[in-house]
RNA sequence: CGAGGAGUAGCGCAGUUUGGUAGCGCGCUUGGUUCGGGACCAAGAGGUCGUGGGUUCAAAUCCCGUCUCCUCGACCA
């Protein structure tokens, strides 16, 4: 066992420090800098296929309501940026310029997108000439770029992958609906794809996207109480529009600016999965996105009949759409074991020749770390009933967990404790100059606002509450 | 940019106080025995000790410079 001491002591820091090591030895993804460029991932298979069973849920979804994937430019003209007042303040300070290209100077510098509202914007600009041409509803998935001072993997890296969807409405009511109903969506797809309970709400003036009328995100709670804002949807109103002429005739025959609305979810999701169900033996990944759903791990496999038995049943259970491995590689099944379940594989079968003998496959779930048998006759329906109680449990599990730590707070020094091991539920009178106390007093900052509005007075100042805020830490 | 810490084999580290020509664990390669919770034996491969200079018969070790990374503060999905 002293052998695995260096191991045990790299997966026992996960309850207090991000885990590094789930990146570095299970994922095999890791934040790379050659020369200048720092805070960037190369993501190699096993953490890409979360990112493609991501995409795969999303795209369903939002085909589902209309939306069509489409592609825009990396490179956006500087003067693009600058239309947006707000919007180029916000991002100036994080956006990588090319000024150079075919080996002369630009005439005017590009920027590497931080996003596209800017560039689609454009477009939207010469594609949107009528009413009928409305709403225009269109996503890409895509790599951003923003120079973030520090970076963690997954959490927040200089490049990421998402997807951004970009919506042009007749009417600001049709545009501020659809930003509410696709919070719905990213809400209802983290609950169910992603096992993940998350918080909902429309963000402080202090906390909106640069150039918005108004912001809504979704927060998921972490293992150490912090908060990681996990996907946020935005209402433009007419701010993109008119910088960028997006203009249509209506019916009466008006020329109208149309009303502007986007949304995006990130690789961050993959931080938030590996966060919120981790253990110390590794990633618990739920069975939506989880590359493998059920490993099967041959005993005694150079027995007669015993690799047979494992494709026989490996074949069964592919039959009814769960992507199965068999590893039936050299090494030991102790070793097996521990290297899928670092992986976060929510079933595992052993198969050996007392199972075949007793007509049985004994079945280890990720998430409780129990063993079973179950008979090998019913294996398919078996399976299929204990990943859909691995997906209830690890939701019921997250989101105990999430209410347990959410506490009410009426004093600043209340918050201050509350915020040290998870979201407080406060007061809040609106102005700006409270939030920026409860930063400097708690390093808490709002996440989002709940619409059951309950705390009577500001946690900061005392006066007359506006609205009632989850507040946490970040990430 | 303000404050701390660290650069030695693919990864994690020891060695630096007191200079003597580089070591441990994991991983990797080959052969054999194993296989119901990270097996064992044997043999191997792999490092100009971040970098430039200085001191010395001799520098991973002492001195000066420099670069990089990590952690914490200001920004952020």
């Amino acid at each position: 066992m002293a052998k695995n001491d260096q191991f045990v002591s790299q997966i026992a820091d996960i309850e207090t420090d991000f885990p590094q090591w789930y990146t570095d030895v299970v994922l095999k993804t890791k934040l790379v800098d050659y020369g200048p460029v720092k805070g960037t991932m190369v993501i190699r298979p096993y953490g890409y296929a979360i990112w493609e069973n991501i995409q795969r849920e999303m795209d369903a979804r939002f085909k589902a309501r209309g939306v069509e994937n489409a592609y825009f430019p990396l490179l956006i003209p500087m003067s693009f940026m600058t239309k947006e007042a707000e919007h180029v303040e916000g991002f100036a300070p994080e956006v990588a310029v090319v000024t150079h290209a075919g080996g002369a100077k630009l005439e005017e510098p590009l920027v590497v997108r931080p996003t596209s509202e800017t560039i689609i914007g454009h477009m939207y600009g010469k594609w949107v000439e009528s009413w009928r041409d409305l709403p225009l509803r269109l996503n890409q998935w895509c790599n951003v770029m923003r120079w973030e001072k520090t970076t963690r993997p997954f959490l927040r890296t200089s490049e990421f992958l998402w997807q951004e969807g970009h919506s042009v409405y007749a009417s600001g009511e049709e545009a501020e609906e659809e930003t509410l109903a696709m919070l719905r969506l990213y809400e209802e797809f983290a609950k169910t794809v992603l096992c993940m309970p998350v918080l909902t709400g429309r963000k402080t003036e202090k906390e909106k996207f640069a150039g918005a009328a108004a912001t809504y995100g979704m927060e998921a709670m972490m293992h150490d109480g912090k908060s990681l804002q996990s996907g946020t949807t935005h209402y433009m109103g007419q701010n993109f529009a008119k910088a960028f002429g997006v203009q249509y005739t209506d019916k009466d025959g008006e020329l109208k600016y149309g009303y502007t609305m986007s949304y995006g979810v990130s690789t961050r999701l993959i931080g938030a999965l590996i966060m919120t169900h981790g253990d110390a033996r590794g990633l618990v990944l739920p069975p939506p996105v989880a590359p493998v759903q059920v490993v099967i791990v041959p005993i005694a496999q150079k027995k007669e009949g015993v690799l047979e038995a494992c494709k026989s049943l490996g074949e069964r259970l592919r039959k009814t759409g769960l992507r199965v491995t068999i590893d039936d590689s050299d090494n030991s099944p102790g070793w097996k074991f521990n290297e899928w379940e670092m992986k976060g594989v929510p079933l595992r079968v052993e198969l050996g020749p007392r199972d075949i003998e007793n007509g049985v496959l004994t079945v280890f779930r990720r998430d409780t770390c129990e063993k079973q048998e179950l008979l090998l006759s019913e294996a398919e329906n078996a399976v299929a009933s204990l990943l859909g109680s691995v997906c209830k449990e690890l939701y019921a599990r997250a989101e105990k967990r999430m209410r347990e730590r959410i506490v009410p707070a009426n004093t600043l020094s209340e918050l201050l404790s509350g915020v040290e091991g998870g979201f407080v539920r406060a007061g809040w009178c609106g102005e700006r100059a409270c939030e920026d106390k409860v930063k400097e007093f708690a390093q808490a900052t709002a996440r989002v606002m709940d619409e059951t509005h309950d705390m009577p007075f500001c946690v900061c100042c005392g006066k007359k509450a506006k609205h009632t805020v989850f507040f946490a830490r970040a990430y």
